[in-house]
DNA sequence: CTATATGCAAAAAGTTTGCATCTCC
DNA sequence: GGAGATGCAAACTTTTTGCATATAG
């Protein structure tokens, strides 16, 4: 395990979801740690290919990263048009989620519901 | 409607997922049409703020784009450990996500459930 | 004739690579 | 002393923008 490796791990521990990897360049940096940008991509590359974190590319083009087990149910209604998301709630659905899982002799770990539409501005 | 536009949505049509902006513009270089690559992206921006196309970032960086329309509902339960899928059915969860997206005053076009857990072989 | 669309070239933005240096065993 | 890690700068890739020209109404 490198420095860098350590770092890259530190600035993604306690975040909620992916954080772009220039975004852990400059925690580091605001943190203190002259670490390089190329160090951090490194680091991630090194760090996925231990299983330790997941990479995902956001919508924005860059690099994202964050620890593996930090998946959330994430259910969201996003607008097709501005992008907009809202986070919907869905107790309801979890229910409906265990009892189809047990149908089939699953047993749920994890679910992802995303629903697409147009928001109020551009319906 | 312009020409790159209509050129866009041919290149498209018939596709089964997303194809790259570049691919796109590739295919009508290829079939004749000397269509420059910032047209295909104009017109891909205009087709999806007129709700004709869906864009996505897609795993290589490249910005991807599909007809809208062409997704499939895909509902399904699928084991982490081997990978095995079962088709879900899932008209009760349409129903709600109708109820959900009007709460929010989104009008819903498509939407994606999975489920992941372990089959009965795995558990 | 005017407004819009188009294509090229250049600029941005993000990621990867080359290479010299530093660090830790 | 040597293998690997690091940082900088430059290369590369993809997308966006500026601007002059072409086109359509």
């Amino acid at each position: 395990m490198t420095k860098g490796q350590r770092a890259v791990l530190d600035a993604l521990d306690g975040e909620a979801g992916f954080l772009a990897a220039q975004d852990i360049h400059g925690r580091l940096r605001a943190a203190g740690s002259p670490v390089g940008l190329t160090s951090v991509y490194r680091a991630a590359q090194a760090l996925r290919e231990a299983g330790q974190i997941d990479e995902a590319r956001l919508p924005s083009g860059e690099l994202g990263y964050r620890l593996c087990g930090t998946t959330k149910h994430h259910h969201h209604l996003m607008c097709t048009v501005c992008g907009a998301t809202v986070e919907i709630e869905a107790s309801s659905v979890e229910r409906w989620i265990g009892t189809v899982a047990a149908s089939h002799g699953y047993t749920p770990s994890d679910h992802t519901i995303e629903i697409l539409g147009t928001c109020p501005l551009h319906s």
